[in-house]
DNA sequence: CTAAGTGCAAAATGTTTGCATACTT
DNA sequence: AAGTATGCAAACATTTTGCACTTAG
């Protein structure tokens, strides 16, 4: 009994702005302004609740930055690379966020699961410190 | 020209609060239950104003799970059990968190820095993903 | 006495929900 | 027609802020 989904205009506009912000990080209020600036209308409700089913169907990730409270999304639909899993860093310093791909991260995942049985999910997971530059500076 | 800071009936109320929660995570909400239940009055804007000075002087940690949209704080003071880094695993399915105490995790550390100059935070650093139960429950 | 902290209530966010209306199938 | 989605406004939840008052130094 598992519930239908209607194709709607709005679910159709929500997926052209998420390719537009392509391997970028964006919130809930940045969607409203990206149709904000077209003056496209799109209820704030609509983006919410439409965030969740691409976030169920994968089409999109969602995590917390913590820096506001808002939650941050990505796309993450077929046509973005995503080859090798790309993790997160984020400086506590200058808030910078970091795309990092690196295979060798891809041993966490293997050790975290061998050693402790539990599935890493390397596109949600933010890694917290300073950035090159932050850290050179505190070593001051 | 540096701040000074009093010290405070709150403060101390609170640092009595943080150690009773050793080892376990709240959030603003939990300190003030805490206080309400033993009918000892403090402010909500008090709590908040205070956590922010806690985690500037590293006596407490502050990250962000998601689930609710609250922060969560964890006590990280001197006489707490922090030789070893330890980690969170946060389980997306049953919102399970794990404190991971894995000296294998240290590499991890080592890994960021030396390969992309970044200067983790394990104490706030938070892994998704799928626990021992939801993980094998998903493979099903 | 002065700087800093407190508590309240109000405002500012960010997110969810109820409900009448509109759109999909 | 039946079921789902939308948009608005109101409700909520969390956090921040302004201001008069108290407290620590």
């Amino acid at each position: 009994m598992e519930k239908m989904n209607y194709k709607t205009k709005q679910q159709d506009l929500l997926l052209s702005c998420f390719k537009a912000m392509r391997n970028r990080h964006f919130t809930a209020e940045d969607v409203r302004a990206y149709f904000l600036k077209k003056n496209i209308p799109i209820g704030i409700a609509t983006i919410y609740r439409q965030m969740e089913k691409f976030v169920s169907a994968g089409t999109v990730q969602k995590y917390f930055l913590g820096e506001q409270n808002a939650a941050c999304f990505e796309y993450s639909g077929d046509d973005c690379h995503k080859e090798v899993s790309h993790f997160h860093l984020k400086c506590e310093n200058c808030g910078k966020l970091i795309h990092l791909e690196c295979h060798d991260l891809e041993k966490l995942g293997s050790h975290l699961m061998a050693e402790h049985g539990f599935t890493l999910d390397p596109f949600r997971t933010v890694f917290y410190g300073l950035c090159q530059n932050c850290g050179a500076a505190a070593r001051i």
